[in-house]
DNA sequence: GTTGCTGCTAATGTATACAAAATCGTCCAT
DNA sequence: ATGGACGATTTTGTATACATTAGCAGCAAC
């Protein structure tokens, strides 16, 4: 079943959660360039819903930082330039590596066979010869998720999401090298070792590197300057 | 003792900023104690406004955790265990660490200048027998403002507002004796001795001591459990 | 030609009315 | 008496109407 969570689920949502994906989905498709105003009005007609619902999903994309206000109160889409990108992997690096640590020390042994199978399933979508770019993606994902519900802060999850899918705003021309992809599986391997040896420092270090090699992934496969 | 520091300016602010001063007041104040529902009509009774501009705070109060959500949807007070407290400022730590290596790298001669001159204000607050509380927590939070600013992210300033948490801060600073006030602007000095030096790992580091330190003192003044 | 004012327009902020959903009490059946 | 289901009431979600304010165009004065 495809439900994966923040994503899709167009069903049955409330209308301030679907017109929160469709704004995000726009700006991340690049349908909605840096810059662009946010008009309630207009993305109301959009969604098809009122602009009670949209004010709401807009605050939401505010506190992300998808959208900036200008000083006169308006909205537009933010514009994230090389170096934002780069903060928010340190970020991401710094938060995940917590989450890592903590869930070294909290992991429970379904939360670990979870994970396992999961990497699994990663390493099943890259050993082909063409590897399945969705399949990674979305167990990728999932990984990372699983390590953040055995680190157990709530506080950690609010600040994180969010923040795990901006970069992809300017990955639309990034190519994927199968290296990178089964390298990112092996490292998920080593953190699950650091988790079974329940060595937090282990895993807080894995974490870490495995997302600074992401970094520097993207930035080489990027348009680059 | 009624006006302190967070709640300001009633006069010019939107609705929707008096109704989230407001209410975050009521709950730091501990006039809406963890579990108290916040049920929109009443707060809105309260605060004089419509309930409109309270959805718009209690989202805010949300998102940054001093309120959760209930299975049915309602809002109720958070209730914040001393593990919660621990892990705001192992947040902190890092994250104000990390604004304290950015700041070291990018930081003005006129921002340090300010620094210099905040933190003298602060060691003449702490400098008599009875040292002046209240100005040594607003020059406290002057002082990590401006590394914020210096540390020029937006994002970074996004996360750690919120984190903050004034009463934590406060309830630190009450049970402080004159001694660990001294020794908080002593070790400001040495943050701003990294700086000089654009130190970027002393920085982070004399930072992250700084508000681990102050979470120690936290927990040793408190009646722990 | 430029600057500054004035009025209009368009956008957000706020209030209220209405709809849907959840909680809680009550009543019925067992 | 207890369990469950139903319905009334409370609460949140959504829509719309109104208020306020920022932006901007156009015009006038210099």
């Amino acid at each position: 079943m495809p439900g994966n969570a923040t994503s899709a689920s167009h069903a049955a949502a409330s209308a301030a959660d679907r017109a929160y994906a469709e704004i995000r989905g726009l700006i991340l498709a690049g349908d909605a360039s840096p810059g662009t105003p946010l008009r309630e009005e207009a993305l109301a007609d959009i969604v098809g819903v009122s602009r009670t619902p949209i004010r709401d999903a807009l605050r939401r994309l505010e506190a992300e930082l998808y959208a900036v206000r200008t000083p006169g109160g308006r909205l537009v889409v933010a514009d994230w330039n090389i170096d934002d990108v780069v903060e928010i992997f340190a970020l991401r690096a710094m938060l995940e590596g917590h989450a890592a640590a903590r869930a070294a020390r909290r992991i429970t042994a379904s939360q670990l066979a979870e994970l396992r199978s999961c990497n699994a399933a990663i390493e099943a979508a890259v050993a082909n010869p063409e590897p399945d770019i969705a399949g990674f993606l979305a167990g990728n994902r999932r990984f990372h998720d699983l390590v953040l519900a055995a680190s157990a802060s709530v506080r950690l999850a609010t600040m994180l999401t969010g923040l795990v899918e901006q970069p992809i705003v300017r990955r639309t021309a990034t190519r994927y090298d199968r290296s990178d992809l089964a390298r990112s599986a092996h490292e998920h391997g080593q953190l699950i070792q650091a988790f079974a040896a329940r060595d937090e420092d282990w895993a807080r270090a894995v974490m870490t590197a495995h997302i600074r090699r992401a970094l520097h992934a993207f930035q080489d496969a990027s348009p680059s300057k």
